[in-house]
DNA sequence: AGCACGCCGACT
DNA sequence: GTCGGCGTGCTC
């Protein structure tokens, strides 16, 4: 990096826009100059656009030519740790830079001016005449001293009308005053007294709070069982972050998830952390980013792309549940943001905590390799303990057709239902039915635009595409043959499970929580505290019920499909089915009652389905991992996936084999190249797709081969090509 | 990304 | 003659 930091007047700069272009563009510096990163407005061809001053001009264009920066904006330069780490990302991803400087300016209004808004204070002049709706003005103004208030907010405190605090103003009692609407966000305390810790609790925490003390880079696995208080312990690395005047993330899988947290962090600090996700309001998110800037919000709580706000001063990043699949970008930018944070951790000094009851391989693999310290909870706080695992065989049971729930597993509902208690059924699939068939000639009921079966939802009364979001009304009539009345719903979806156990139940009350079935994370979050609260018997859950929730009164977890996850050729199917039934079964028995989790599956003999009953996590990832090892597969090797798409099949596959044809630059890396194959999705919204995977030995400069190989093909027409490295679902 | 330029076919 | 389709190329 250049060691200049200042351009004066005219002088050449670089500048990187959010156009993507491939490179970057000199200007000269405007009237006062302007700092390295600073944030400016330039403009090109006919229109303006923003962009941030990335180095000296490179001063290969014809200086007459040359135009000027237009204005400097009012937002703190970006900093040399962040170029740097934007260009780090942008060369593991293989993501051109504006596309990166895109991701890290989503924030409405930057180039606005800071926007201001008039608050009162007290004045020195005395009102003309005293009146008691004007005393009781003065009094509120005293009694709130510190706080700013305006117009319409101090005459609410004073429960008058807005034309008596105007008056005061007019008289010179009150006095107007400018000040940014952006605030800075509350002091947290870590003083505050924090939750009593157990001995192993306290010992952890203080292991992760002499890492942040440091002030250096360091990455801990925290792998914790459901309930052994994970989240406590890694709120007091917080604290030690914050004792150290750094800044500190939190970075979350769910959004729905983020609202508890919120209410924890505030009973352990005080006060509510910044909170940034898709969901966060425009004016707020100008907020945080503004103030991360600053280095006035001590606390960030956000979804993956918190990982790019402009911090000051970051020295801790917790991603919690850190094996979570969600945190792979897939779309758009393809990052893996659990990776990234240990990227700019490592690049800034700071801390990673990787928190996780049932962590990643990966991760795993780090921390066997001693690439990442591992910590550990074992004890489940309080009383419980983890449920008692037992498979049902349904090879065995009898079941009536398009039943799913097996006599044992009924009976025990039975049970919980005598004894008051709450049972879970989890069956990882949306809607009613996932086929639709046609029984007089056997067609399926197809997307028009995928090649993805559609699902029926009941609930909605449509048949829906899960791929591109597309419905349809269900057809009376055979879509293929036009016979009439014979379509028919085939296997079960959790729709149709609630229906069996309505008819199983009838006194029961049951609750079904599937995504599709709230319109917002607000109304989910109620139902999912009413549920808390003891208002079902019997919850009915896709995927989500997996994530996180605590229901006290629930003992009884069943799987009804534990095979689900085991099909299928993806190289991390046996990992995802571990990972999800433990952490549906950790649901059982968290409170004083202990609980149990049933699995049904066809094939108990199953490696993965055994580790899950036996619970013997280290033999699991022992096996799993040496399996990947002798695959020559990640962690222990790594991928790339490449996806070709464009509306003419024919075009598409000449462009996959052009490209299996060329790959010289692979090759001499001792990569394979595997494909072109119609991707595991053949056709996505009209679009035909195409995939190549490149397999390549651990530790060669992969992305520097794959952009020499695809460096001279140009894309015709509306051919499409997108590199995705380090690919989580292969399915 | 936008936006111009430019080269062909179809129309008042 | 001219309107408008979108393929190609440029933006400091």
């Amino acid at each position: 990096m250049s060691g200049q930091e200042f351009f004066d007047h005219g002088e050449r700069v670089a500048v990187l826009t959010t156009q993507p272009l491939d490179r970057l563009l000199d200007y000269r510096a405007p009237e006062g100059g302007c700092f390295l990163g600073a944030f400016v407005e330039v403009p090109l061809g006919p229109r303006k656009v923003i962009g941030v001053v990335w180095g000296p001009g490179t001063g290969d264009f014809d200086s007459a030519k040359l135009r000027k920066v237009i204005r400097v904006l009012e937002v703190a330069p970006m900093r040399g740790e962040m170029r740097q780490f934007l260009g780090r990302v942008a060369d593991y991803t293989l993501t051109p830079m504006p596309a990166m400087l895109r991701l890290a300016t989503r924030a409405p209004g930057l180039s606005d001016p800071p926007s201001m808004r008039k608050i009162l204070r007290r004045g020195s002049g005395e009102p003309d005449r005293m009146t008691d709706a004007r005393r009781r003005v003065l009094e509120a103004m005293e009694e709130y001293g510190g706080l700013a208030f305006t117009t319409a907010e101090l005459a609410e405190a004073a429960g008058v009308t807005s034309s008596v605090v105007k008056g005061l103003v007019k008289s010179g009692a009150l006095r107007e005053e400018d000040t940014p609407r952006d605030q800075p966000f509350p002091k947290l305390d870590p003083e505050l007294p924090g939750k009593v810790l157990t001995e192993e609790q306290a010992d952890v925490a203080g292991k992760l709070g002499a890492g942040v003390a440091s002030g250096q880079y360091g990455t801990t696995l925290l792998k914790g069982v459901t309930g052994s208080g994970k989240t406590e312990v890694y709120l007091e690395a917080v604290a030690a972050c914050l004792r150290k005047g750094r800044q500190a993330l939190v970075l979350l899988p769910e959004i729905a998830l983020t609202a508890e947290f919120l209410t924890r962090v505030e009973r352990r600090f005080g006060a509510r952390p910044a909170e940034w996700h898709s969901g966060v309001t425009m004016t707020e998110r100008r907020r945080v980013w503004k103030m991360t800037g600053q280095g006035a919000a001590q606390l960030v709580v956000g979804a993956r792309s918190s990982l790019f706000l402009p911090f000051r001063d970051l020295g801790l990043i917790i991603v919690d549940e850190e094996h979570d699949t969600s945190y792979k970008q897939e779309d758009g930018v393809l990052y893996n943001a659990r990776d990234m944070a240990v990227l700019r951790a490592a690049m800034c000094s700071a801390q990673v905590i990787l928190a996780s009851a049932t962590p990643s391989l990966e991760s795993w693999a780090n921390a066997e390799a001693g690439k990442y310290t591992r910590l550990n909870l074992v004890s489940r706080f309080g009383p419980a303990v983890l449920p008692e695992m037992s498979a049902i065989d349904m090879r065995a049971e009898k079941l009536a057709s398009q039943t799913w729930i097996s006599p044992a597993l009924k009976s025990a509902i039975q049970t919980r239902m005598e004894r008051k208690e709450q049972s879970l059924l989890f069956l990882n699939r949306r809607g009613y039915a996932p086929v639709t068939l046609c029984r007089a000639c056997g067609q399926q009921v197809a997307c028009d635009h995928c090649d993805t079966r559609m699902v029926e939802h009941r609930f909605l009364k449509r048949l829906m595409c899960h791929q591109c979001g597309e419905t349809k009304p269900m057809p009376e009539a055979c879509p293929s043959c036009g016979v009439e009345g014979k379509m028919a719903a085939v296997g079960p979806g959790i729709e149709r499970l609630a229906e069996e156990a309505t008819s199983l139940f009838p006194e029961a009350r049951i609750a079904v929580l599937s995504s599709d079935l709230f319109g917002s994370a607000r109304a989910l979050k109620q139902r999912i505290e009413e549920i808390a609260a003891g208002e079902a018997d019997i919850i009915l859950g896709t995927q989500l019920v997996a994530k996180g929730h605590n229901f006290p009164q629930l003992t009884l977890v069943g799987v009804i499909d534990a095979d689900l996850g085991l099909q299928g050729s993806d190289l991390r199917a046996a990992e995802r089915t571990f990972q999800l039934m433990r952490q549906v079964a950790g649901r059982a028995g968290r409170a004083e009652k202990p609980g149990q989790a049933m699995l049904q599956t066809f094939q108990p003999e199953h490696p993965v389905i055994r580790a899950i009953l036996s619970g013997d996590e280290e033999s699991f990832w022992k096996v799993e991992a040496s399996e990947r090892q002798a695959a020559g597969v990640p962690p222990y090797g790594r991928m790339a996936g490449i996806i070709l798409s464009g509306p003419d099949v024919a075009q598409v596959f000449d462009l996959g084999n052009a490209l299996a044809r060329n790959d010289g630059a692979l090759r001499q890396i001792g990569a394979q190249l595997f494909g072109p194959a119609p991707a595991p999705i053949a056709r996505v919204r009209g679009r035909h797709r195409v995939r190549l995977l490149v397999k390549a030995p651990k530790g060669v400069a992969l992305q520097d081969a794959i952009s020499r190989w695809l460096a001279p093909i140009r894309l015709k027409g509306d051919l499409r090509l997108s590199v995705d490295i380090d690919p989580q679902s292969f399915y």
